[in-house]
RNA sequence: GGCUAGGUGGCAGAGUGGUCAUGCAGCGGCCUGCAAAGCCGUCUACGCCGGUUCGAUUCCGACCCUAGCCU
């Protein structure tokens, strides 16, 4: 593989994409399903979690059995022991997106991992894949002489990327020097060769988000009691038993999975742990707003409206497509 | 009724005669291959009344409340 990720090939159709997005736990999924189940549409699932197999329970996600019925694309397609990307998550999403496109029907972008969504219809630029020795070698010398000793570094070969990146931004920082060393050049230079993969294609975007805060906060803490209440606990047992997880695994990081594998080592109680796993599942969402708000999409809507206009409006769209 | 300890921001928890505790939560933001990650910023205090003082959350007094002990 080359050292430099090829740049992904522009798609070409007539048709649209479709893009339905919001903060987690507002019921895209539910809208995307029922749809999906009688329209010429299929769901392309972006989300970082829904990638791993094994986390069912604790990252929502659709049962089997609907799956079966109803196709949906990009859903455990990662062993949870593995990283996937959101580099990864452009080459595969293109790919869903061309050979719905050849079935003449339409791609249905469904999920809130914002950086995934924005590797799509933004891009990426052509940077190289990570590197796992390199990393651990950067991570090495962070334990040893902390990351602000590493962003100097930076500050001496990329000024322009180390003046935008937090003196403690570990993750930012370890790209930076690492896609330095690997290509020799600054990762702020190689940005701006920055195109998207859906450049030309007709994208329509819907954000499905509360008006009300406290009903989004509502909806969050009763879903993940209801997570636990189903076996959430006894999942993440059982993906500490496989023997080849820990708690650095990036699927293994992810929200409620964390915090209960932090129990499970003794680090606070089954309480705690829910009550953590609900904050960090706001706090979840709030990023993600703040995303959205930053991507000025006109179309908001609020779950509590129900999905009637929102078919409507899709249904219209595809009329128009004669589909 | 008496004695003792204590009453600090949504919660936990320090402290000081005049300058910032801190942590968690909340809120705002950043975001180019770990992103459900990582990082940055930020609001609401000193129970009540009076006194001492140039100045009191901090010192003094009364009162109210809480906990424990005693009668």
């Amino acid at each position: 593989m080359g050292v430099i990720a090829q740049a992904t090939a522009p798609l070409r159709s007539e048709l649209p994409v479709f893009v339905l997005t919001g903060p987690t736990g507002v019921g895209k999924s539910d809208w995307a399903i029922r749809l999906a189940g009688e329209a010429a549409v299929e769901i392309v699932s972006v989300d970082s979690a829904l990638v791993y197999r094994g986390l069912d329970i604790g990252s929502a996600k659709p049962p089997r059995a609907l799956r079966e019925r109803i196709p949906h694309h990009l859903i455990d397609i990662c062993e949870p022991s593995a990283s996937y990307s959101a580099g990864q998550f452009a080459t595969d999403a293109i790919a869903c997106i061309a050979q719905i496109h050849a079935r003449r029907r339409v791609p249905l972008l469904v999920g809130g991992t914002m950086l995934y969504l924005r590797a799509l219809v933004h891009g990426l630029a052509p940077l190289p894949q990570a590197s796992p020795e390199l990393r651990a070698q950067l991570d090495e010398r962070a334990a040893r002489e902390g990351w602000p000793a590493l962003h100097a570094e930076l500050l001496r070969v990329d000024p322009q990327a180390a003046t935008r990146i937090g003196q403690n931004d570990s993750q930012r920082i370890q790209r930076a020097l690492e896609v330095y060393y690997t290509t020799g050049r600054p990762i702020s230079e190689l940005q701006r060769a920055t195109v998207s993969p859906l450049a030309g294609l007709r994208l329509k975007y819907w954000v499905l988000a509360p008006t009300d805060r406290n009903v989004l906060h509502e909806r969050l803490s009763g879903r993940f009691r209801a997570m636990m209440a189903a076996g959430f606990l006894d999942e993440v047992k059982g993906l500490r038993q496989r023997g080849d997880l820990t708690s650095r695994h990036p699927s293994m990081r992810s929200v409620g999975y964390r915090q209960l594998w932090a129990h499970l080592d003794g680090e606070y109680g089954l309480e705690e742990a829910e009550r953590r796993g609900i904050f960090a599942t706001r706090q979840l969402a709030k990023r993600q707003l703040t995303w959205l708000r930053a991507e000025k999409v006109p179309d908001w809507l609020d779950p509590e409206g129900g999905e009637t206009s929102w078919n409507r409006d899709v249904r219209h769209e595809l009329r128009e497509l004669g589909l």
